[in-house]
Formats: C-alpha cells, structure tokens, sequence
DNA sequence: CTCCGGATCCTCT
DNA sequence: GAGGATCCGGAGG
C-alpha cells in the first residue's frame, strides 16, 4: 500500500487489496479511514477510530470463537464467507443493526467490526437519525450507533463498501497511536484477553466505552 | 460520574 | 426456545 498517496487511497482496486489481509494486521491501518454512504436523504461519512476483528470457523486457519461465523456458514453470515470490501450488516437486540467490512480472501469469513468513528460530514443528517445522542462525539460512538449513523441496515449486508452508494479511502498515514484489548461484549472464551482484537486510536473522544459482556436476566425461575 | 434493567425480534439449535 | 459483536434513560453516589 503506498501510504504516501496525497489525501489517502480510495481506488477501489487498491483498497480491496489492501482489505485482502488479515483483518488482525488491518486493524491498525484503516483507523483514519472514511467511510462515507450517499443515501437518496445525502450523505453521511465517519473516519473510523475503533473496529475490531473477527476470524473464522472453528475448523479454519485462525478459529474464533467469538466470530458469527465460528460454527460455519448460515443464511445470516453468507457475506463473511465471500470477498473483501463488502458489508456484513446483522440485526441484534431486536432494534439495532452493527456493520462489519468483510476482509481476507473469499472463504477466509474474517471481518472488521465498525465499532466508531467520527462524522467528518453529514453531521446534520446523521444528527437526525440518532436523535437521542447529546454530543457530535456520541453520533457513533458504538457500533449500532455507527450503523445508524450512516443509515446502514440488513438492507446494505452483501452490497460492496468500495462501489457507489459507498466509498472508503484509507489514511493518507497510519494513525499515530492505536492500542488494542478484549473485544466488546463478546461473552464467552472469544471475549477474554486471549483474543485482543479490538483495536482504537488512543484518547480518541468517540471512541466507545468498554463494557464486558453482560448476562442476561433469567425469565424461568427455577 | 457509575450502575442497572428494559426494550424487542431475528437467528440458530 | 434461548439469547444476543447494544443503547438509552433513570436512580443513586
């Protein structure tokens, strides 16, 4: 990748192999990147200051446990299981989409989470769409945050990131300071210090906040 | 500031 | 059936 290309990389070529590595090592290099999505309301772009990476099935290379795809292909996570540069978009929680960037060469099924960023543009836009946030630093400050944001539903899984409506232009420079921990939320062995895959630009104030997994309450008593 | 519970339905076993 | 790669508002310190 030829980080010297003034005002970043956004060939689509280009970009997609550069997203044909191990989203581990990704991780670090497409925070900064800008993700923009031109809906018919206009568009909405982030520069990403946190992801995190998600592996393969159980009988793969690089197992993850936490990973949606770790008991194999399914209906839900078809878009994991094919080329780089395409949205996997889930519903979860029953009201909130979480967008990932699919990474690795097709059948690999590894992904980047798009856990927050910053809106560089259409702030009015995503401003509307998530009513409920305080600051502009909270716009998309978490990943179903950021999916709202950008106006992202299960609507856009399996459409191309790097093809209109989208576009995605990595950093004209790596970011400065980028440190990594325990994925979010993930319960389970996926979710502990084993798997530090979740990666973002130190004292970014979008950033999300960390919160382990929490159980649920029981509804059958016993 | 932190902690906690409820919302709400799709997905896979 | 169970539970989730979450968010938000309210209560309490």
């Amino acid at each position: 990748m030829d980080w010297s290309t003034e005002g970043g990389v956004g060939d689509p070529a280009a970009v997609r192999a550069f997203l044909e590595g191990d989203p581990r090592e990704i991780a670090p290099l497409i925070l900064g990147a800008v993700l923009t999505h031109h809906s018919e309301s206009g568009p909405v772009s982030v520069r990403l200051t946190e992801v995190e990476a998600y592996m393969g099935p159980r009988d793969s290379e690089h197992p993850d446990p936490g990973s949606h795809t770790f008991g194999g292909p399914t209906a839900r996570n078809a878009p994991m299981f094919g080329p780089p540069g395409f949205l996997y978009v889930y519903f979860t929680y029953g009201m909130h989409y979480c967008a990932n960037i699919v990474c690795g060469p097709a059948g690999k099924a590894s992904a980047l989470l798009l856990r927050a960023g910053e809106i560089v543009d259409g702030g009015g836009l995503a401003t509307l769409r998530r009513p409920a946030s305080k600051a502009p630093k909270d716009l998309a400050s978490g990943p179903a945050r950021l999916a709202s944001a950008l106006g992202l539903t299960t609507a856009d899984t399996g459409r191309d990131a790097l093809a209109e409506p989208f576009s995605l232009w990595l950093p004209e420079s790596p970011a400065a300071a980028v440190v990594s921990g325990p994925r979010v939320g993930v319960a389970g062995p996926g979710g502990t210090t084993e798997y530090p895959w979740r990666f973002w630009i130190e004292d970014d104030p979008t950033v999300s906040r960390y919160k382990a997994a929490r159980p649920r309450n029981r509804s059958v008593a016993g």
